[in-house]
DNA sequence: TATTGTTATACTCTATAACTATA
DNA sequence: TATAGTTATAGAGTATAACAATA
């Protein structure tokens, strides 16, 4: 994408909705780049992410708890078992169901997603203070009607 | 997608990164189902804007201007022009150069898209009382670079 | 030779719908 | 009949690279 880190342009730059979705576009890419390397997307570091904090969940668990459609989420868990991070196990209570589990590797693999994000946050809020990103928390939460 | 309109799961809702992602990317769904009806999406809008902030821009200087590249500008400024909202008018000067304009009709629908941005800010932004809102378009302009 | 604009093509990501197995 | 999971396919959106015209 040309410009990604160039300031949005006048009246643009004005429009609270503009800026939410250009500055959100402009994470999830430096994110998405940061990532690269560990041969994740975006996508595989969110199901890891619900998979670690709710061991055992079904496919059907994990799209409700995303923005992951049914047939997506199938091809992320499969890359994930492909490279050794997650693994289905059969549920003998219900034979339909495969519940999902990190591997050890899979856990790593987290943790390293963990320090990339870290990192790109405090690239992108880095002209913030300490107070003004806990005041940028809230209104974001707010606005997500996490609270 | 689904859930669009859950909020999003811990722990992935207190990392600031991925608020702003996910409200990036709501905000802008709404938005691309708000101005569906007036057969534009969000891309047609962002240049009718830049055009209409500065008219006769070469399609170099919009690409400048925006997140997009030269070749899908292209095919935004057509879509533009075949529905008769904005015109490409050759440049005595510089005979490579396309300098673009609004129509009238141009204008009306840019006004339309801007009524559908307010519709939708309202929606989104709603949880937010106006002192929050003023801050938090502050703290984004900040993080845009746009100060 | 550099620049503007365009076209043709390929690629990434996601969604839709049909299918299998089990309840 | 309903539900969990999967697969095969199609679609939207975007980017890459080659090309034509003019400077």
């Amino acid at each position: 994408m040309p410009n990604e880190d160039k300031p949005p342009p006048e009246p643009l730059a004005s429009a609270p909705g503009f800026l939410l979705s250009w500055n959100g576009q402009r994470i999830a890419r430096k994110f998405a780049e940061a990532i690269e390397p560990l041969g994740l997307r975006p996508p595989h570091f969110g199901v890891l992410t619900l998979i670690d904090a709710s061991p055992g969940s079904a496919k059907r668990e994990l799209v409700e708890r995303s923005m992951i459609d049914a047939s997506t989420m199938v091809a992320v868990i499969d890359d994930l078992e492909e490279r050794g991070l997650a693994e289905r196990r059969p549920d003998p209570a219900d034979r339909r169901r495969r519940a999902v589990y990190l591997t050890p590797q899979g856990r790593r693999a987290l943790e390293r997603g963990r320090k990339a994000a870290i990192a790109t946050a405090k690239d992108v809020f880095g002209p913030l203070d300490e107070r003004e990103l806990a005041t940028f928390v809230r209104l974001m939460r707010k606005i997500a009607g996490a609270d």
